[in-house]
DNA sequence: CATGAATGAGACTTCATTCAT
DNA sequence: TATGAATGAAGTCTCATTCAT
């Protein structure tokens, strides 16, 4: 793409980014440097100032990406489905799937949050996210008879959140796969039965 | 304390262990520098290297001392209390506190085992310790009749911790701890309903 | 010189090897610091090291550049010159005075040889050319009827290092230049009257 | 040995000498630390300190004393024995082996001296007491008629003193231990055919 | 727009040495 | 006399960042 192409810029930050979330990943942020990236990419530590300022706002930059991609692929999930696939171990492995692709860059998040506001709004505004989106599902089951109308719909969402984060911390661990599967199933259906009308 | 006193060489290894746990949980593994918590005690940088042969072994010993107090203060509490007891907000908040006072430190252990073998081995072992802990409490209840004989122990425990840590850290990230504590209650109630006998 | 100019790169190296090679024959390698050779050069530390990934890089640099030097300017002698000139003054003298010029650093050479391989097969790569040279040297003058057919070419050779290394250690230790000269001349003059047809 | 009796303060330093020269010849000066002498003597660093006032005396108390050894076991080979010995296999394996033993210990030696004259006095006047042992045995000969009036001996003594330590430092490169010795003997047969009256 | 080169600041670590007990 | 403990000073090396070209 010639230079002065509009959207080169954009292009080009874009590529950069995709990089830097291959590299945080791989070796979590502190110990990615922005000579690796920039030499992993063929350009020059300086080309990567001009995108970002800092190597945090490169952080920044992947995770919003990150968060992103999350938001549209996982969400996306709750409109197709009824309310048992939630139980599925399907849906628990598109998680285990992107947690894994994110290697070490999950707690590296959470870990440059507590210095950084920007980004510690933007995670939690993702959670908030996810939790609405999650909560909106509820609701819609509950008019629908499905549940129980007295169900607290935010403390089953966060339950939800906090479990699928837990469990996909332990596969971090190395914990065996098939048992947080399991866990996950197991959980969910006594968790339905319960709110279930 | 004189320097001669027996024991005097395993205090000053104390003090150490705590001023770093202190700052560790502060400022993350990364952030935090040996001359940094040298300063802070009052010492010489050379002396922390006396007692420990670098940073990462410093890491260590304080992430088993915290370990071990978490161990001791926290699944003590199983052997005290009834089953509806694990429900209690009471048990939660254990965690919870202990959460927040190991800070940002929680997240650099992970971030430090993709890379450290004797650590990722304290870690798992740790998590094994409570999982087993768990495990042989509901298998008490079960022989006790409280708790239905086709329940998969192991599940449920592994649920437990799960639960636990994805709530924990969602109260690191800034959720409401009331919140957070209902949730706890809400689903361990569901979740004992569904397998007591 | 400016930055940009092909070969830029290549000449700043050399100014280092050749800032360092100063320090190390006037002080030793061990004495001398990275940061004095920064110092000295008006540049910084970090600049030495984006040239040389470590202090022992510096060094191999130096050595290959001594060595090659010294095969140069060394070995050239026997090209130019007849059997006899090999015990003259001048021949000696030229070593004497590159040997005075790396001062303390030929030990440091032998010292840290032992620690580092590729330090080692370059030391023991010079001295077995240095060797053959001389071997064929005197292969030739057998061949032109010069020396005796039956002399050991090798042990001659390894001798006439031997002898000049020694001598050479001795005048560093502060023995009369005067005297080694006369010591090598005469000791020349038995050997090869020993050995000539 | 109790501590109050006379003489235990110089078996003491004695016997942190011969460790510490055993350590030297090991790893070198540089790379040895007083900690390490120490540990290995089972005593503590302070200790060391009471008998040597700094690292640099106790590598002087070293040195006298391999000197001392040396002296007394090579040249007492120059009493024992006619001319011809000298030439002998057996009296360079005596030096080699005595060079082996010693190590790295040699190339400090020098590399020390340039910064202390205590050193330097030292191994300035071991060379020239050897080189006047010597020079007195070939006059001995001289007078025995055995060899020829008109012998430079300093020349001489100088070369063979020169010929052993560059042949013995090229035995610490590596080469053929059974090359070097040819190399001896062959010279010094040269040598000494040239010289004979 | 891109980059080669330089660098300030600071990290971890080592070690000879001292000193109170 | 002996030593456990402490430390100042220095060392090597790293890395995010800048700037002239």
């Amino acid at each position: 793409m010639p230079k002065v192409m509009p959207g080169y810029k954009a292009h080009a930050r874009q590529r950069i980014v995709r990089e830097a979330e291959r590299i945080f990943s791989q070796k979590g942020y502190h110990r990615s440097t922005m000579t690796e990236i920039a030499r992993s990419m063929g350009v020059s530590k300086a080309s990567l100032y001009q995108y970002f300022g800092n190597k945090e706002d490169l952080l920044i930059a992947v995770l919003e990406r990150m968060t992103e991609d999350r938001q549209i692929r996982m969400y996306g999930f709750l409109d197709d489905h009824d309310v048992r696939s939630i139980a599925s171990g399907e849906f628990f492995g598109e998680f285990l799937r992107s947690a894994k692709a994110s290697g070490m860059l999950g707690f590296d998040l959470i870990y440059e949050m507590s210095r950084n506001d920007s980004l510690r709004g933007m995670v939690c505004s993702e959670y908030e996210q996810g939790l609405d989106k999650i909560v909106s599902f509820l609701t819609k089951l509950k008019k629908r008879g499905i549940l129980r109308k007295d169900v607290d719909s935010r403390a089953i969402a966060t339950g939800i959140i906090g479990l699928r984060d837990g469990l996909l911390s332990m596969s971090t661990l190395g914990l065996d796969e098939k048992l947080l599967k399991r866990v996950w199933q197991n959980w969910m259906i006594m968790v339905l039965q319960s709110i279930m009308a």
